[in-house]
DNA sequence: GCACGAACGCACAGATCATTGCGTTAGCTT
DNA sequence: AAGCTAACGCAATGATCTGTGCGTTCGTGC
């Protein structure tokens, strides 16, 4: 590994599915998902390796090293699996509303401990790649609510500067923080983003 | 350590100076926080290993087992060194200066590429500890600009507001997104909190 | 200067991880 | 329903990491 990075090329790195997306694929992937979480929800935190989940997988390691390669993209496999989907974006009529409803939605999820445990893992071994990972499509789902408000003719903010100050305090309280934010201070920040 | 974890309680973890502050101590702590950022910076970033610091150290792994015990605490100590004391609080004479200044060169520092990828492994690795070391003395710089444009009658935003507005989406942007944001950009999340 | 003790270097051993080749199972195709 | 092939289980092996005991070096206090 010091020398240089033997650019395996031919293992899905990311896709998962891959060409075979029958029964057994599918069920192992879920099952190592599932013992990635709870082996980090465990705070084994640091030692999380290829081995460990196998076992509680009930997988061989060996097809881990195969479809995964490392456990920078087998976390960054499992965030994607896990950000991606689990927040529906809501529609209430109005902006604030979507944004109260979606912030305090945001927030709760980013107050579980698992989610946060897989969140800082990832971070460390999945690189840029995890990272993003980790944002899942929320910044998606802030467009479509504000390109919805547009379409009905309010004012309204850009995207980027409602990433500022929504996405940003949310995902650094959980992060840096010990405590993350609650629903109704995640309501507080669309009130500060939104004119009055 | 599938088991327990042996409960190690005599190193000093955190401390880092020990109990003999002298030469030879803090020459290879030094040396073994610059091993860990030019290893970082060379993107093993999944594979850092006490081995590996050791040898680029010139130091015996060995001696880091036993100072740091893991790479999570030595992540975690090395994040400590270097987010402390590295952007001074300026004195600009007007609260939204003094702000700018400040977000502009917290901004800098973090477009750095090599302090995001010590962000990064130590927010993997140091769990809690670590995540709260990469915020450093920051949240305290913010309280004294805020704290002594208090004392001079303005009107002063909360520090945890504060901190949502410009902190929030300055470690958000530089850790999640690949685009760290620019001083200029930063200067705006000022304007944006304070009112016009 | 001199003694004391903490921190380090060294060599060794145990454990765990990473990787490969081959046989077997199970899903897809016709 | 039968063949084909991707994906998995299994066992073995080399590499790397983790931890320990002992001697040595260097910083500190007298």
């Amino acid at each position: 590994m010091a020398a240089s990075t033997p650019v395996k090329g031919t293992h899905t790195p990311s896709a998962g599915t891959g060409s075979r997306p029958g029964g057994r694929s599918a069920r192992v992937r879920a099952a190592v998902h599932r013992a990635v979480e709870e082996l980090l929800a465990e705070e084994v935190g640091d030692g999380l390796t290829i081995p460990a989940v196998a076992a509680r997988a009930g997988v061989h390691a060996t097809t881990l090293y195969r479809r995964w390669g490392s456990v920078g993209e087998l976390l960054a496999d499992a965030a994607t699996s896990r950000f991606s989907g689990d927040v529906v974006v809501p529609d209430t009529g109005s902006l604030r509303g979507d944004l109260q409803r979606w912030a305090a939605d945001v927030a709760t999820d980013l107050a579980d401990p698992d989610v946060l445990a897989l969140m800082r893992a990832t971070l460390g071994a999945g690189g840029e790649q995890g990272a993003c990972a980790c944002r899942g499509d929320r910044e998606d789902q802030l467009a479509a609510m504000i390109a919805r408000e547009e379409a009905r003719g309010g004012a309204v903010p850009t995207v980027e500067r409602a990433a500022d100050a929504l996405l940003g305090p949310l995902y650094y309280r959980a992060i840096f923080t010990g405590e993350p934010g609650s629903p109704g201070w995640a309501r507080g920040l669309v009130d500060a983003l939104l004119p009055d």
